[in-house]
DNA sequence: GCATTAACCACAG
DNA sequence: CTGTGGTTAATGC
C-alpha cells in the first residue's frame, strides 16, 4: 500500500484530503512507472481507475476514423481518465507515456466517495476539469482557424513555454504523432521545420530543437 | 486561367 | 522513422 500521506507530489484536490482519507487512499492505489512508448491505458479497455499524472509526459490520443489523432500533451500533474472513467465502462481514448513517466493508480469508488464526501477535493476537481475543457476549446479555434505553419509554431511555442519552460528541448513526438498532433501529414511537419531552421526560426537537430525567434514564431501562429 | 497550398506517393537514407 | 522531390486536387484572385 502507499503512504499518501507524507507524498510531496499531491494534486489541488487531494491536499484537501484529512489524513484519515490520505490513509484511505494510501490504501486504494498503485504507484507504477512507464517508460516512453509505454501505453498507460487503451480505448476499448475497460476502465475502474482515476489516474494521477505525478511526473512525466502523456499523449491522450484517439482512434478517429481515418487515423490516430493526439488530442492533447499532459504534463504532470494532473488527472487521467477522468472523462473516461466517470459513467462510462470502458476508455474511450488511449494515454501513452512519452517521456519516463510516474502515476497512481486509484481505485475509482475511492476517488467518488472523496467527491461524495469533501466539497474541497469536489471543487479542485471541477476546477481542473474546466481548464481542460477550456484548453480543449482553444485548440478546437486553433485547428480550424490557423493554417499550417500556424499551428506547428503554436505548437512548438507550447512545448517551449508551457511543457519545458525552456527553448531548447527534446521534441518527444515522432513527425508522425505531431502530424497527428496539429492535424497535418508527416512531410508537412517535415517541410516545415526544416523551413523554420533555414529561416533561423529555430535550430533543429534532430529531435533536438532551440527556439530561436520567438517573435517571429509568434506572428506566424498568429498570422500563418 | 494562374498561383498557392497541402495531401498523397514514391524512393532513399 | 525521416527527408525530399514530383504530382495532383482544391481554392482563391
Amino acid at each position: 500500500m502507499n503512504n499518501c500521506l507524507d507524498c510531496k507530489i499531491k494534486s489541488a484536490a487531494v491536499k484537501t484530503l484529512t489524513s484519515d482519507e490520505l490513509q484511505n487512499l494510501g490504501n486504494n492505489c498503485a504507484q507504477v512507472y512507464f517508460k516512453k512508448g509505454d501505453i498507460i491505458f487503451k480505448e476499448g479497455a475497460f476502465s475502474s481507475n482515476i489516474i494521477f499524472l505525478r511526473s512525466g509526459l502523456v499523449k491522450i490520443h484517439i482512434a478517429g476514423p481515418a487515423k490516430n489523432q493526439i488530442t492533447k500533451i499532459t504534463k504532470a500533474p494532473s488527472f487521467l481518465g477522468i472523462p473516461t472513467t466517470f459513467n462510462e465502462k470502458i476508455n474511450h481514448y488511449s494515454a501513452t507515456a512519452i517521456e519516463p513517466t510516474s502515476v497512481c493508480f486509484i481505485d475509482k469508488d475511492i476517488f467518488k466517495d472523496f467527491i461524495f464526501k469533501n466539497g474541497k477535493f469536489a471543487y479542485e476537481v471541477i476546477v481542473e476539469i474546466c481548464s481542460s475543457e477550456l484548453s480543449s476549446f482553444e485548440k478546437c479555434v486553433n485547428r480550424t482557424q490557423r493554417n499550417i505553419h500556424g499551428r506547428l509554431a503554436n505548437a512548438l511555442l507550447t512545448f517551449a513555454e508551457d511543457i519545458y519552460g525552456k527553448d531548447e528541448f527534446e521534441m518527444p513526438l515522432s513527425r508522425v504523432e505531431l502530424g497527428n498532433f496539429v492535424d497535418t501529414s508527416r512531410e508537412s511537419v517535415c517541410r516545415i521545420l526544416t523551413e523554420f531552421n533555414n529561416d533561423k526560426l529555430i535550430r533543429l537537430n534532430g529531435k533536438s530543437i532551440t527556439i530561436l525567434n520567438r517573435e517571429s514564431l509568434e506572428a506566424i501562429r498568429l498570422y500563418g
